[in-house]
DNA sequence: CGATATGGTAATTAAGCACTCACTATTTAC
DNA sequence: GTAAATAGTGAGTGCTTAATTACCATATCG
């Protein structure tokens, strides 16, 4: 209403010790900020003025970064979605052909990772729900090597006549399933979980449970 | 800004022919097409006049019946939450201990259900992610009472030294999360199958895969 | 019939939203 | 030092949203 000169302005030239961050840092930033909320509030439940404010910059920053709030998100989705391999590990021991350390390793590293950061797995769910196209890349280049890889392993020792004649990918579907539910009941649903279950148990009875359920019998 | 006497008021009573609906009914109708919205685009990302437009009604209508957003929410929880059990015609084969055919039931009645109207699923997904405190409602009504009866029934069979000794809980988690993710693969993320993998091969392939699992070897 | 409760609406309000603009401060390069 | 480039902002804009208000229409019952 009343313009600017009204009040005494005490422009505050020293205390403006606003830090001048370079643009690709202050990018990082911003994604980092927008990716943890987003994953706990959904896309649309965000608003760029909180994502500002976790940033400790002005919105209008956020819009001269990126041009939508809809391309802040694809932005996340381009930098969580080439992270490391999840199954680096389990490669090495799948050349050894060591089963239970395939899939022991497999959960692990799943387990782990999620729990460290649960801002992946929530986005991606997220995604899903709310229909948005980038979901899909997100769930390809997540899930779906996983699938592949195990898949894949669960064939070769079909024909090496180590299993039974599953099927490949079912059986892959069914071992990861356990897993994601797992996390699912833990860390989306805070299932409360009797004590002696931890989480190296849980792994093994995993393991143990599909191992005999494909060995030859 | 100008007083409605401005335009001349073409009142059509004639045409004004207002469904005049029961209060119960019309309330049902609102909660069934919050519902599917939300289960759709989430709670955040649907608007009071989608939900009024769906029905059919004016947005003060809905505001009549639920006072607020959050309340008609409230309301939905409570009508799906205590639907019928999902387990009505897996206990009757529990009673004759016919192993497969009780997670063969469990599995096909939960895909079924679930494939049918994936509101419920789609519901409670977005209520854990959203952090509203009514997921737990939900979740409790509705998961864990399979979880509470599969692990049940695989310690009666332990017992009856028919399994293996594993923790009942953690294998009763281990078949519900193939069976969770199965659906969640079609349902959530379209998930692209081949051909062969029918659902009933799948429930096929879970079962089998659980009781070589378990049984005792 | 007329009084009354009830189903229904159009129009509005106040807050919140993504996004813009005109401008200021701080570097960096010459 | 000065100029060009770059990091940054306060104060909007116009639109959408949940929620309200003030008023209409129809059914029912004495």
């Amino acid at each position: 209403m009343l313009p600017t000169t009204e009040i005494g302005e005490p422009r505050k030239t020293a205390r403006s010790q606003r830090k001048r961050i370079p643009r690709e840092e202050r990018r990082r930033q911003i994604i980092e900020a927008a990716a943890t909320l987003f994953s706990r509030k959904g896309f649309r439940g965000t608003t760029t003025r909180e994502i500002a404010e976790a940033v400790g910059v002005s919105e209008a920053m956020l819009f001269k970064h990126f041009a939508t709030k809809e391309e802040l998100y694809a932005a996340i989705i381009e930098a969580k979605s080439h992270g490391r391999r999840v199954l680096d590990k389990a490669v090495e021991a799948a050349e050894r052909e060591d089963d239970a350390e395939v899939l022991r390793t497999l959960a692990r590293e799943m387990i782990e990772r999620i729990r460290a950061d649960p801002t992946l797995m929530r986005l991606t769910y997220f995604s899903a729900l709310e229909g948005h196209a980038l979901s899909e890349i997100m769930f390809r280049s997540r899930v779906q090597q996983l699938d592949d890889f195990l898949s894949r392993y669960i064939a070769k020792r079909i024909a090496a006549g180590a299993f039974r004649s599953v099927d490949p990918l079912q059986a892959a579907w069914n071992f990861i399933g356990m897993v994601a539910y797992h996390l699912q009941l833990r860390e989306l649903f805070g299932q409360k979980v009797p004590r002696h279950l931890t989480t190296a148990r849980a792994v093994e009875e995993m393991v143990a449970l599909f191992l005999h359920g494909v060995c030859r019998a």
